[in-house]
DNA sequence: TTGACTGTGTAACAAATGTGACAGTAGTAG
DNA sequence: CTACTACTGTCACATTTGTTACACAGTCAA
C-alpha cells in the first residue's frame, strides 16, 4: 500500500506521513454502484480515493436525494469528518460512480497527522475545495431552472467518466436530481432539439462540452 | 481591543495569541444595514465578530442574492479565506444585520497564527461550521416547499435578533431569498392564516417559535 | 414465440412559483 | 392639508415543475 500511496499522495506528503498513514489505515476496491457510506453508518475512517470516483449526495428524511459533487484522484471526503456525527436530520450518502480505490484511514489520526504541515495543508485545501463546491450546488438550486442544471449534470459526468458517452437511465437522474423521470424524460428532450444531446436507450450522448 | 478580545475570544485562545491578534488588527463598528464586502472587494482581512450578526449572501452574475447564514459572536467567515479569491463567477455579499462590533485580522496572519493550537482548531470548527450551515441552504433549497423555507428563514431571524416581532418589509425577504415581492406576500398570508405569524405594516410578528 | 420487465415518449392535468397591473393605506415632507 | 412615497393586498395570467396514466420499444428468459 505504501506504494500506491506514494504514488498518488507522494506529492502532497512527505515520505514520513505516507509511512504512517500505510501503517495505520486500510486499502480497499468497490465496483461502481457500491454504496460506501449511507446514513447512520458511522463514521470511523476518512478515505483518500486512489482511484475512480465517488459521488456524494444529500439525503433528507424521506430519503430524497440530492447530489453534491464527485470526490476524484487525491481528494478526500471533508463532509466524513462531521456532518455524520450525531445529526438526527439529514445525512450524507456515498456511492461510487466508476470502479474505484481507496484508503480509509481511521479517525482518530485525522487530528494526530496534523502535526505535519502537509497534512493540515491538505485538510485545510479540502474543507475549501468542499466549500467551493456546495456554494456550486447552491448556485444551481437558487439560480438555474432545470434545464441548465440538468445539463450542468451531464456534464460533470461526462468529465468523471471520461467518456461523452453516458450510460444512465431517467429514472437515476431524476432520483440524483431529486425529481421526477417524466421531467427528467421532458428535459432531455428539450436538450436535445437543442442539438446539446442525444438520446438512446440507456445512454445520452452530450455533445458540445 | 485586547481587553475586547480577552472578553469574547478568551475562551477560545490563549493570551498570548490574543496579544498577537490585538497588536496586527483592526476594531470596527458598522451600523445595521451596513455592507461590509460586495463582489469583488479584496478579501484582505479576516472578520472576528465581537458583537452583533452579519448576514451571508450568495450573489449569481444578475446580483440576484440567496441568503446563506448568520455570523454571530464569536464566528468567523470561512468564506473569507477562499471564496472571493480569484472567482469569476458568483460571489459573496457580507451585510450587518444589527449594529455590529468586529476585529479584522490581515489576511496574511491567518496562516502565521496556525503555530497555535487553539487558532487552528478555531478555523477548523469554523469551516465545519460553514459547512453545516451550507448544507441545511441546500436542504432548503433542494427538498422544502417556499412556506417552509420561509418560515424557517423568519424564525432564523427571530433568534438572531432575540425578537419575535421583526422589523422587517416583504420586498427585503424576496430579494434575500431570491424571489418576488408579490410571492412573499402570498405565502405570508399563507402563514397567518395558519397562526405561524401576524402581519403588520413593516412588522412581522412570529407566533411560535 | 410468448410473457415479463425495464426504459422511453407523451398527453392531460395539478401544483407551485413568477410576473404585471392596480388599488388602498400608512407615513412623511412640504 | 396635500402630494408623494413606500408598503401591502389581490387579481389575472404565465411559466415551471410535478403527477398520473398509458402506449410502445428493447431485452431477456422460459
Amino acid at each position: 500500500m505504501l506504494d500506491v500511496l506514494r504514488e498518488n499522495f507522494g506529492h502532497l506528503f512527505e515520505d514520513e506521513l505516507l509511512v504512517e498513514i500505510s501503517r495505520v489505515s486500510k486499502y480497499t476496491k468497490v465496483d461502481a454502484g457500491d454504496t460506501l457510506m449511507e446514513l447512520g453508518s458511522s463514521v470511523t475512517h476518512m478515505p483518500l480515493l486512489i482511484e475512480g470516483a465517488i459521488k456524494i449526495f444529500r439525503l433528507d428524511d424521506d430519503y430524497r436525494e440530492q447530489i453534491l459533487y464527485f470526490l476524484e484522484r487525491g481528494d478526500t471526503c471533508a463532509l466524513t469528518l462531521n456532518c455524520c456525527v450525531g445529526k438526527v436530520h439529514s445525512e450524507i450518502k456515498a456511492v461510487a460512480e466508476v470502479d474505484s480505490e481507496l484508503i480509509f484511514v481511521p479517525a482518530e489520526y485525522m487530528e494526530t497527522f496534523l502535526k505535519y504541515h502537509s497534512w493540515s495543508k491538505f485538510v485545510f485545501d479540502s474543507f475549501n475545495n468542499r466549500l467551493v463546491e456546495l456554494l456550486e450546488v447552491i448556485d444551481s438550486l437558487a439560480f438555474m431552472k432545470l434545464d441548465e442544471r440538468l445539463y450542468n449534470y451531464l456534464r460533470d459526468k461526462v468529465l468523471i467518466n471520461s467518456n461523452q458517452l453516458l450510460e444512465i437511465t431517467h429514472s437515476i437522474i431524476a432520483q440524483e436530481m431529486n425529481t421526477s423521470r417524466v421531467v427528467i424524460s421532458r428535459v432531455l428532450k428539450k436538450l436535445e432539439l437543442e442539438n446539446k444531446i442525444k438520446l438512446h436507450r440507456n445512454k445520452i450522448e452530450v455533445i458540445e462540452i
